[in-house]
DNA sequence: GCTTTTGTTTATCACTTCTTCAATTAAGGC
DNA sequence: GCCTTAATTGAAGAAGTGATAAACAAAAGC
């Protein structure tokens, strides 16, 4: 007994958890094209045994997604968006800073992005989510704390989610320079994320004010009196100052 | 003649452009794990043709990334970089402006992850190549221009290549979100783009001081006076600001 | 016209892919 | 101990992989 070249028999719920977390592994490693044959290998099972397990390898990766985003999600996010104990601001950062921590992580970084190179619709989706349960939720509590017109007055404009999604993105980057492309990672990515978060949301609010007061300017324009208590703000010159980009 | 089902007989020349080009449109779509033949039958041709022109796939492979990152490499993002007629944020602003739009592509993105994923050091080396050309010695003209010390006093630190990869890296997620996880990209991504900077830039040197100073106290604690002339640094950060055009 | 050159294809090799199914072997109840 | 149950494997199928070599066919030179 004990012979090497033979899987030790286990019980099917042991054997699937080890299917699974091996699955999410190795697909971290080599992609959503890894070969079944070499998945077993490395369990250290044969090939049709993964078969009894999960009727075909898109059931298996079906499997993933549940295992590594749909259960890693955690409902106190959209719960601290809600909370109005808390500075919209210092909301984002608890979010960003639980999140982050969450998603920087070798296979969720790495099986997302491969997922979206094959045209898979998870990240799609994912990232849906963030945006209307997270994001949307959170830019309306930010009108209302800045004194903005609420989004059913004044709909919640691409702009403003581009404000969120841009320090969201310079977040994942951290992870994504050193996960997926290879880079040395910072000696300590929490921290680095932590000095990020702090430098882009000082300019957050009077950002997303200006963004909110161009958008209102456009749809009437020269109307209403100035928006989001401009006086408290110091650096509200400039980010409004320039006229947008290259065009419209 | 016209055999539809046979390719047109072309100058080498020509051949080898048009599998380069639709490789290059191949690769990205379905990644680098994409099949020849199926990359022949796209081209209208015949899986050992492309044999003919080249010995392997993986040469193939290389050609694409001189054809993509090498070729479209601009020495004038390093020549920018060290213009002193222009603040170090306005340089910045340039080189990020113009280095996004040629990112922002299909192919450039797709393959760069693709490679990514895959392991191949292309990523790891052409962001070498931004961060030693580009990034630090841009941070070493921020450091002179902040009457912060020289690089040689004080090497560059970590935290300060982060600021710059941080909004780097929430400008490329503007792309990757759509161009990869299949995201509705936004109306201009190049405007968006721009108000990011925008709202980004605000606050890097102020930032930038704040690293520094910490390393500094870090390496000689207690001594010396505040760094970077806080008291004029509101004013002076836009004095120059962006006069026309992407660039010369 | 004919021959030479060479761009292109047909046919094929050795190997790998996902998947299936009957045979094998280990564990649990008696 | 034996018998039942079920976890695991061996063997194999049909299709697809990168790569090769010889055959074909369209231009170019004379």
């Amino acid at each position: 007994m004990a012979d090497p070249t033979r899987a030790r028999r286990l019980r099917p719920q042991d054997r699937e958890r080890q299917i699974v977390q091996g699955a999410i592994a190795f697909f971290a490693e080599v992609g959503l094209d890894g070969h079944t044959r070499e998945l077993a290998r490395r369990l250290g099972i044969t090939q049709p045994l993964l078969y009894r397990y999960f009727p075909s390898k898109e059931d298996l990766i079906e499997r993933i997604y549940q295992e590594v985003y749909l259960r890693r999600w955690k409902p106190e996010w959209e719960a601290v968006i809600a909370d109005r104990g808390l500075p919209c601001i210092e909301r984002f950062r608890r979010f960003e800073s639980d999140y982050q921590r969450v998603i920087h992580d070798y296979a969720w970084l790495r099986i997302f992005v491969s997922a979206g190179m094959k045209g898979y619709d998870l990240p799609r989706r994912y990232l849906g989510m963030v945006r209307e349960r997270v994001f949307a939720p959170l830019l309306a509590e930010m009108r209302r704390e800045y004194a903005l017109p609420a989004p059913d007055a004044l709909p919640l404009g691409e702009g403003e989610f581009e404000l969120l999604f841009g320090i969201h993105g310079a977040l994942v980057y951290v992870g994504l320079r050193g996960l997926v492309y290879g880079l040395a990672l910072p000696e300590d990515p929490v921290a680095t994320r932590a000095a990020l978060l702090d430098s882009a949301l000082v300019g957050l609010r009077q950002a997303h004010c200006a963004v909110v007061r161009r958008a209102l300017e456009a749809a009437s324009p020269g109307g209403g009196p100035p928006l989001g208590s401009p006086e408290t703000e110091q650096e509200e010159t400039h980010a409004a100052r320039r006229p947008s980009g290259p065009h419209p």
